[in-house]
DNA sequence: TGAATATAATTGCCGGGACAATAACATGTA
DNA sequence: TACATGTTATTGTCCCGGCAATTATATTCA
């Protein structure tokens, strides 16, 4: 039985994960906000006012992470939650002013480590990239 | 400023990644072996006798991860630590004769794992897949 | 040789992911 | 209405990753 570890799909999709979500991490820390933070934030971005549920759903994380997160986001003032008049277990999600002036620097810093980790490689290829990646997710959904 | 995060490279491959490594961690439930630590013992299978230094710079792991995870495989038995004959610093890693079993089953599951994931993928793209990840990877390193 | 420097392994600390359990509230139904 | 059931958010526990600091031993070089 023969399993060549370091050419397995397992092994490099990790390896090239740890990396991205590391240059980025680097790249944020002036900011002192973590790949992980960043992604919750650039959902509010885009939409304000949303429950920790959807939040979850959008980024693919579960709650317990979610709340978890959420709550370094508020210590650190960039973001607050507000009960939801409609559900009171519940309670929606908004962006500080700090939170909100984030956007217009963390942006672009997003991009351009991606293009970094991109350098090279042809548009198409990319494209092709990632519809292999979500097909994989799907073949494991 | 936009930035489609549904469709960003990051999040392509922190999802996809997350997903295989879980659809794996619950193949390997029964055997109490995490992914991780299957990739330690699978280089235990390749060699024994290696320093745990070594074995970090083939998993691509840090050195304070490798000495927690070879804890947990100590505890469950699966290797054992020796002394470095050479090295009064160092130690050289062995499989305890069950840790040495479980490279039948657990390496089949491996690749049945796999087979899954990418299932209905041609052979050719799954190489351009690897190429992609490993041209990623060096533009970071 | 002896002191400075480098290296191997470990520990502590923090961030995040998976999962079980819980508390509080909503909803559906008898 | 009253009770069973479902849902939202949270907390606890364990696993792994990154990084700083520490301990013990090796190596280098004045």
């Amino acid at each position: 039985m023969q399993f060549n570890i370091e050419n397995s799909l397992g092994f490099l999709v990790n390896r090239t994960n740890k990396k991205m979500k590391n240059e980025f991490l680097q790249n944020l820390k002036p900011y002192d906000v973590t790949p992980e933070q960043w992604a919750l934030l650039n959902r509010l971005w885009e939409e304000e006012g949303i429950s920790s549920k959807e939040l979850a759903e959008l980024t693919c994380k579960d709650q317990p992470n979610i709340a978890r997160i959420l709550d370094k986001l508020e210590k650190k003032e960039l973001i607050f939650r507000r009960p939801n008049p409609s559900d009171n277990r519940s309670f929606l999600l908004y962006l500080t002013d700090r939170g909100r002036e984030l956007e217009e620097k963390l942006i672009p810093l997003a991009l351009s480590t991606l293009e970094k980790a991109l350098e090279g490689i042809e548009k198409e290829q990319v494209e092709e990239l990632k519809l292999l990646l979500n097909r994989i997710y799907a073949n494991l959904e």
